[in-house]
DNA sequence: CTTGGTGCAAACATTTTGCAGCACA
DNA sequence: TGTGCTGCAAAATGTTTGCACCAAG
């Protein structure tokens, strides 16, 4: 799909942002990548954004489900993937694969290329910021003649 | 499981190296981490393995299937992915997750956190080493009192 | 004989899709 | 009145499992 995505933003705004302030400008950004596609910015589709920014974390499909029937709101299985893959389409939102089982997601805003590190014994996920492997990741990709259009890290640790 | 595994090796000796310096000793690991499990070196296992180390490359269970079926070995899709956990926990095969769809897996023989350029077009993808990687990573573990055990660096990548 | 291995087919789990009915311009 | 959206249930997909039979010590 080609909805517009949005520009990352530095990583200054990104750290300690309130939520209130991420939650109006990206239901904007959705809204305009949904009109620009000719499609519609449903309440099902708010909801889901809202509960996936209030949430803010690494989540699964059904948990957000989950999340979603917490709220009192009952949307379905088919259209909670139908609207990640959208948000994904404008860069809302990134998939995240480290497990075969499921897929993972988050709020992708001023994070691509994220690390994660990944707790091998509890199966906890913590979410860092590593500025360096920009430079590395560019370097590569520039003697090659190719263009980063991302890069995923992720470390596998225990707790010793 | 808990098959014993096997050693990183230095990164000198795991490029160019010829096959026939790998296949013995990769059968040999394999079939000691068998024996001492008191499992048995079958010729079906034993054909998969060649394959694998013949092929040099990422491939999924499928491909591995028909490699397997152009070679004249049949073997089934079952022991095909039985087999494939057992190499991987004795370190002999690694998973590398980066599409939702199949699971792909390679040699990991001096390669455990290896980078992937994954074409973001082509849907190719191409291994490569960083080293580096490893300060970064264990930098990283060492300030949080954790212990690194393996990382993954995925750069997606388009050609222009 | 006992243990483990294989192939097959059935089971599984997540994700996708087809379709009928709904809502809004 | 047409376009897109939803929910449901069915389909699709990759992987795992149960089981009957086989092989080797």
């Amino acid at each position: 799909m080609g909805l517009e995505p949005i520009k990352d933003r530095s990583p200054s705004d990104s750290s300690n942002v309130q939520q209130l302030d991420i939650i109006e400008p990206l239901c904007a950004v959705f809204r305009r990548a949904l009109k620009e596609e000719g499609l519609k910015y449903t309440p099902e589709r708010a909801r889901i954004l809202d509960t996936i920014i209030e949430f803010d974390g690494l989540f699964e499909a059904d948990q957000l489900l989950d999340l979603l029937k917490t709220k009192g709101h009952s949307v379905s299985k088919a259209t909670v993937y139908r609207t990640l893959k959208l948000l994904e389409s404008c860069s809302i939102v990134q998939q995240v694969l480290f497990d075969r089982d499921q897929s993972h997601y988050q709020l992708a805003f001023g994070k691509r290329g994220n690390t994660l590190l990944i707790h091998a014994d509890t199966g906890e996920v913590e979410t860092i910021e590593l500025p360096e492997l920009i430079a590395i990741r560019d370097a590569i990709c520039k003697s090659r003649g190719l263009k980063a259009q991302g890069h995923k890290f992720q470390i596998f640790v225990t707790n010793a």
